[in-house]
DNA sequence: AACCGATTTATACAAGTGTTTCATATCGAT
DNA sequence: ATCGATATGAAACACTTGTATAAATCGGTT
């Protein structure tokens, strides 16, 4: 009973942030008000310029939240299968990879919603994202595939095979990918999920692994 | 000279769609304001609501054209390959369908962008999307795909598996795909690109064929 | 009780938005 | 040349947006 006993008795601040991440994942940035968010905390107008300075730094502080999610999502599916076949590492780490982003967290303001949309929809704060939360897991995963196909890490296969598997990871984070698979986000479909890409992935791997690099990649500006 | 010779001679209507479906492509439909448009297309602010009654009229014919523009994609698509394998046909099928989505209409305003985004930050033209250009060419692609296992195109490891190529060629639609592929969008890039996906999926398509159906679909809710 | 910093409130402001209005211009047909 | 339909133009409206302000309230300490 220290402020309001109204909504839940938390601070307005842990309100906001919560309110707020929910409505982004659900609408995204541009399509959320300020007075939705308040609205939603039960909280004032002005208490995100107060808290936040303004409605941008409400969302860095969740994107913040959301990167040090990923990274930690990154790290869990990566040691997963520690000591395992790569087999069965690459299996684990989709596996947690996808529990998390697509379970987790309560369920509403699950985090892969979010990132989707700053995917589609970059924000000046995309490049730290890529920087912090993407690339990391690419390298870690381009390692795990090259350890695969039997190549090094640096064969332009490896990066396209790194990609396939992202792709059908990240292609779930999406509201159609939602509305087309009916259980998502429950655990129990997730694991079949999970179960199908590890495989389809492993069969595509072997595939290319056994064939010349037919494709070479052009004009290698990175 | 039939009216200011300024910008191009063409039709008002007409450069307003193109201004329009490139910066929609670009920035998406909030953050393009009308008069960004009309300033684009060299036209008066009242122009957009003259022609199209107000600005969701002017994205939802934006958007129309799209989908007549991907339900030819689809049909040129599957057409490619006619009279060939079923493995053939897979790799015509992408490349054609990257090619028409990635670098298809001026580079400029490719219709993978808007697509991309509109699968993200669903519009309410989203159902309409979905009926008409998604499902129609998830059909055909699941034929294809259950003629490659061997299975009924009712299975669930077939769908599984046309999501997974799906997925794939979707997921390079969206800014960071453009930004981690240097030359995406050159034909030669996606020629390359059409080809290990061809391979990868081919390879994950046949090992998910050779195994028991771990993945029973659950609750079949369509 | 009185004070003080931190928080919450009600209200207002300035800028930007989609849309409307109505006057003017343009062009083809009579 | 005149008329009527079509198109364009400048200005303004009504509304929403993020943000700022100043007063009011609260909790703890002296």
């Amino acid at each position: 009973m220290a402020t309001t006993p109204s909504v839940t008795d938390q601070e307005t601040r842990q309100r906001l942030i919560q309110a707020a991440a929910r409505l982004f994942a659900e609408r995204g940035f541009n399509n959320v008000t300020v007075r939705d968010i308040c609205g939603e905390a039960g909280a004032n107008v002005a208490a995100v310029n107060y808290y936040f300075r303004d409605k941008w730094g409400l969302y860095k502080e969740i994107l913040q939240g959301i990167i040090e999610y990923q990274k930690r999502t990154s790290e869990l599916a990566h040691d997963a299968g520690e000591g395992k076949s790569p087999e069965e590492r690459l299996h684990h780490y989709i596996r947690v990879f996808l529990q998390r982003a697509l379970a987790g967290e309560g369920r509403e303001s699950c985090p892969g919603k979010l990132v989707g949309r700053e995917m589609t929809d970059p924000s000046p704060a995309l490049d730290l994202f890529i920087d912090e939360a993407i690339r990391p897991n690419s390298v870690r995963l381009g390692a795990l595939v090259a350890e695969l196909m039997g190549l090094p890490a640096t064969d332009p296969r490896v990066g396209a095979c790194v990609g396939s598997v992202q792709t059908q990871m990240v292609g779930l984070m999406n509201p159609v990918a939602a509305r087309l698979v009916p259980g998502l986000n429950t655990p129990a479909v997730i694991d079949g999920i999970a179960h199908h890409i590890a495989v389809f992935s492993l069969g595509g791997i072997r595939a290319i692994a056994q064939q010349k690099p037919v494709w070479t990649k052009p004009e290698v500006k990175q």
